[in-house]
DNA sequence: TCTGATTTGTCCGTATGTATG
DNA sequence: TCATACATACGGACAAATCAG
């Protein structure tokens, strides 16, 4: 993946690519790219379609897992967590 | 790397380790140590070779990435530049 | 039941980037 | 400048579980 300087969502830490991945995977799921409770795109996938390391790819989705916005079944796949609606 | 105050080239500042190292690294590009396009030695190899701290070798091949003798890869290496011929 | 493909889990080695004292 | 530590990233290898046939 490009590093992109100009991302548009920007961190606490320095913009890295698994960041950026995250936030791919993140505005993926938010334009119904994968429903809730739909398996993501697998590891290898996401090395193919952004050209990054398979170690990298896993960081991101670890990120997304750490916000809850996804979890993984091992051996299985990561799946679109069921996210609790917002009331405010 | 010892301190060479009879260094033959010379420089704007003070002759520094770090001045000395992008001179040699240069003389070895010259020489033909490392072809254009090829990979130079790793960080950690010039550490060892020339008992530089590692800082040291970085602002060494920040000079040359500054001068356009050679690019930075991320996670990769430093690599030499392809320079235009001079003409003049 | 067996087999092979798929997919995540884990570990290792290499290399640069950044920060601190 | 040096020494050290940690973060980030790539690439490879192998293990383990799952699933389709």
């Amino acid at each position: 993946m490009t590093f992109d300087p100009d991302a548009e969502i920007q961190h606490d830490g320095p913009i890295t690519p698994y960041r950026q991945l995250a936030d791919i995977i993140r505005a993926r799921i938010a334009r119904g790219d994968w429903a809730s409770g739909q398996r993501i795109a697998t590891e290898k996938d996401l090395v193919q379609e952004y050209g990054l390391a398979r170690s990298t790819v896993r960081r991101a989705i670890a990120v997304l897992v750490d916000d809850g916005d996804v979890y993984t079944v091992p051996q299985r796949g990561s799946y679109v967590a069921e996210k609790p609606e917002s009331d405010s």
